[in-house]
DNA sequence: GTCTATAGAGGGATAGAC
DNA sequence: GTCTATCCCTCTATAGAC
């Protein structure tokens, strides 16, 4: 029955975001979805498969609610506010904490590792589309990678929402720092030709020294 | 004996990298530790509390070996390249695996929690104090909170250090993406006045469009 | 300080009744 | 499809010999 299913991947999803990676078993998440344990193996095989199906399906319907967000976004600076948004709705529903869980899981299990990757590849297209679009024009594209900056800012998520759970004031604080920082991308496209001249000569500079 | 006191500590820093916080437990830490499972018990009380010295002498530890290297450097550009040599060299080393499995278990532990966020703000330290001393001039630092900037940093690079196992190659790209990022403070300093006020003019907009 | 042995709980997974 | 019952494993933690 497919209504046992759904109720096996909620409960994966409520038990990995309040029990976390090395709480999460057969028998816990069979409580939580209010079904009985031996359906785990029935229906999906072993426990890893339902967490991976878990991961799969639930970051799916999350990023649909988004896409329309995604494409109505006008300048980087709502971008940001976006991002901002979503992670307060999406930490307070558990999604990026689930996300956190199976990726400390993914690290030594090869299944979770393909589940955490597709996951989080659905995030990072709608984020590096979106740059791709915002950065048209701006100096800062022609020498920043828009799909390792995408990358870089989903990662970025996950390890706030993983600090979050030890200093929430500084999370916070952290959020609100990278996002000021962004707003520099901005400013740099505001001071146009300068900027950009500025910028070739300092990236010449870096690249130069990091490459010994 | 204080021998196995450390054999201990050391079999759990490389148990917590190669098997996750999942598959972390007194008999397999004793295993690599090449002791017997009941000393765990003996020396530390309890498999928690091994973890949580572990996490916080092997934090101290390495913050030691670095902090000479912070102290040094004289600009942001060298405090990326400093940042992006030490995580190649922890990251081989398993210490920021280490932190970010901690950091995934204390979402549901306490004590976890105090032992993950105590091994933070030793990294979290050493790169504020670095940030207040490059920053000092630079027209950002009247608008960043060094602070929150300091700890997004460090919960970036675990962030990426998570992502690093499931996509290597996009890792890469994302620190590189972010590296490039941090030059446009550098960038903004070059252009003094003229950035200064244009960063202004951008933050005042910033901040009244997110009040709402 | 270190060992063996073991209690008692919880884990994955399966067999077989319904 | 769903249930009970069960096998066998691993887990934490302790008792007690050495």
């Amino acid at each position: 029955m497919t209504e046992t299913r759904d109720k096996l991947i909620q409960g994966t999803i409520a038990t990995l975001r309040d029990k976390g990676i090395a709480g999460t078993s057969a028998r816990v998440i069979a409580a939580a979805a209010g079904v009985n344990q031996a359906l785990v193996f029935y229906h999906f095989g072993s426990v890893d498969e339902l967490i991976d199906a878990a991961c799969r399906e639930g970051a799916a319907e999350r990023v649909a609610v988004y896409r329309e967000q995604f494409e109505k976004v006008a300048s980087l600076r709502e971008l940001l506010a976006l991002g901002r948004s979503l992670n307060e709705t999406e930490r307070a529903a558990g999604n990026v904490a689930v996300l956190a869980q199976v990726l400390a899981g993914a690290q030594q299990d090869h299944n979770l590792a393909a589940a955490a990757q597709h996951a989080l590849a659905l995030w990072i297209e709608e984020i590096e589309t979106a740059l791709v679009r915002l950065l048209a024009g701006n100096p800062v594209a022609e020498v920043v990678d828009a799909a390792g900056l995408a990358r870089g800012i989903a990662a970025s998520f996950i390890g706030i929402e993983l600090y979050e759970g030890v200093d929430p004031d500084g999370a916070d604080r952290a959020l609100a720092a990278l996002e000021t920082l962004g707003v520099l991308v901005e400013v740099v496209e505001d001071l146009g030709p300068v900027a950009r001249r500025a910028l070739r000569a300092r990236l010449r500079r870096t690249q130069r020294s990091s490459k010994q």
